[in-house]
DNA sequence: TTTGAATTTGACTGTTCAGTCAAATTCATG
DNA sequence: CATGAATTTGACTGAACAGTCAAATTCAAA
C-alpha cells in the first residue's frame, strides 16, 4: 500500500521547473535529482525513464492549473470578464516567475511539445491532451459571451481555436524575445 | 584566400535539417557530421562549437529564404495577393517536407527559439532579428492593402504583429498535433 | 517485536557527448 | 615542381549521460 511520497513530487516539480526554464534536452535526470534532492536510485525506483517524470510532472502540474481555470473561468462570472482574468492571470504569473528567474517562459506545453513532438510520442499525446482540454475553457466564455450578444462568434469553436492560436504564439514570442510586454496587449487584441 | 567549401554546406544543411526534424538538443554534432559525411576534426576546423553551427546554418537558410520571400512579397503583386501566396507557399513547403519525414515541422526559427532561448544567447539573438526581418514582409504588404483601401489597418505596425502572432501560433500547434490541416484556415481566418 | 513491503543509498556499467590534436593530404599558384 | 596554406583524417580525452543493482534502511501494521 503505497504512501504519498514526497520525493516524487519533489521530483515533478523540480523537472516542471527545469525543463521549463531550459529545455527537455538540457535537463539531465542527473540535475533534476540534485535539484529535487533524491538520490538517481530513487529516481528510477519511481519513473522509468526521463519522459516517464515528464508526463507525471505535466499530469501534477496541469491537475493545480484546473483549479484555478475552474475559478477564473466560472460561469458565475461575465464571458468577457473570464477572458480578461486569465490573461491578467497568465501576465501576473509570468511576471512572479521571470522576478525569480530572470527569464520570460512562455508556456510550457508549448515549449516542450515543439521540443519533443517528434521524438517522444506519450509526451506529445499528453501534451496535446491538455492543450485540447485548456482550449475548452475558452469555448465556453466565447460561446456565452456570444449568446449574451457581447461579441460576434456564430462558430464558437473556431472563434477559440483562432484565438488560442494568438495566445500560444504570443507566449512562444515572448519567450524568444524574453519581453513580458508584447503579453500587455494581448487582451486588447484578441477583442477581435 | 578560403574559397566555398562543400564540406561547410552539407554541415549547415546537415545541421538544419536534423535540428528542425527533432531538435537541438537531441542532435549531436557526431550525428550532423555522419549526415554530412564530413569527419569531426573537419567540423571543428569550420565552427568553434555546436551553437555556432546552427548561427551559421540559420544564416545560410536565411539567405535562400529571403530571394522567395522577395519574389512572394513584390510590390508588383496586389498586397493581399502577397499573403495568400505567402500562406499557399508555406503550406506546400510543409506538406512536401511532410512527405520527406513523416513530420509537420511548423517553424524552425519558433522550434529552435522557444528550446535554446534561454541557453544559447547567440543563437537566440540571431532567430530574433530573423523574425523580425520576417515581420517587415508582412507590415509593408498591410500598410499597402491599407493604402489601396483593401483592409482597415491605420498601425499597420502593430496589425502585422498581430497577424505574426497567429501565424506563429499555428505553425507551433501545427508542429504539435503533427497537423497540416490547422494551416488550411490560416489565409480565411487571418483576414480580420 | 517481528515481518514484509516501500523506499533510499551509493557505487557501478557502458555509452555518448563535445571538443582536441598532430599528422597526413589536397590544392592553388608562382 | 615547389611551397605554403587550406582541408581532411582518425585516434584520442575526459566529462556527462541514462540507466542498473544489491544491499541498507525505514515504516506500517499484525
Amino acid at each position: 500500500m503505497p504512501r504519498t511520497s514526497n520525493a516524487k513530487e519533489r521530483l515533478t516539480g523540480a523537472a516542471l521547473r527545469m525543463i521549463w526554464g531550459h529545455s527537455y534536452g538540457a535537463t539531465s535526470v542527473d540535475a533534476i535529482c540534485d535539484k529535487a534532492k533524491v538520490k538517481k536510485g530513487s529516481f528510477y525506483y519511481f519513473f522509468k525513464s526521463k519522459s516517464d517524470l515528464a508526463v507525471a510532472a505535466l499530469d501534477a502540474d496541469w491537475k493545480e492549473q484546473r483549479a484555478q481555470l475552474d475559478t477564473i473561468f466560472s460561469p458565475t462570472v461575465p464571458p468577457l470578464e473570464r477572458l480578461r482574468r486569465y490573461f491578467e492571470f497568465s501576465f501576473e504569473h509570468l511576471q512572479q516567475i521571470k522576478e525569480e528567474c530572470g527569464a520570460v517562459l512562455g508556456c510550457p506545453l508549448n515549449a516542450l511539445g515543439s521540443e519533443v513532438c517528434t521524438q517522444e510520442t506519450a509526451l506529445r499525446e499528453k501534451i496535446q491532451e491538455i492543450l485540447e482540454r485548456k482550449l475548452t475553457y475558452f469555448e465556453s466564455a466565447i460561446r456565452d459571451a456570444h449568446a449574451e450578444g457581447l461579441i460576434v462568434a456564430p462558430d464558437a469553436k473556431a472563434k477559440a481555436k483562432t484565438l488560442f492560436m494568438f495566445i500560444q504564439g504570443t507566449l512562444t514570442q515572448a519567450r524568444i524575445q524574453n519581453n513580458l510586454e508584447l503579453l500587455r496587449d494581448v487582451y486588447p487584441c484578441a477583442l477581435d
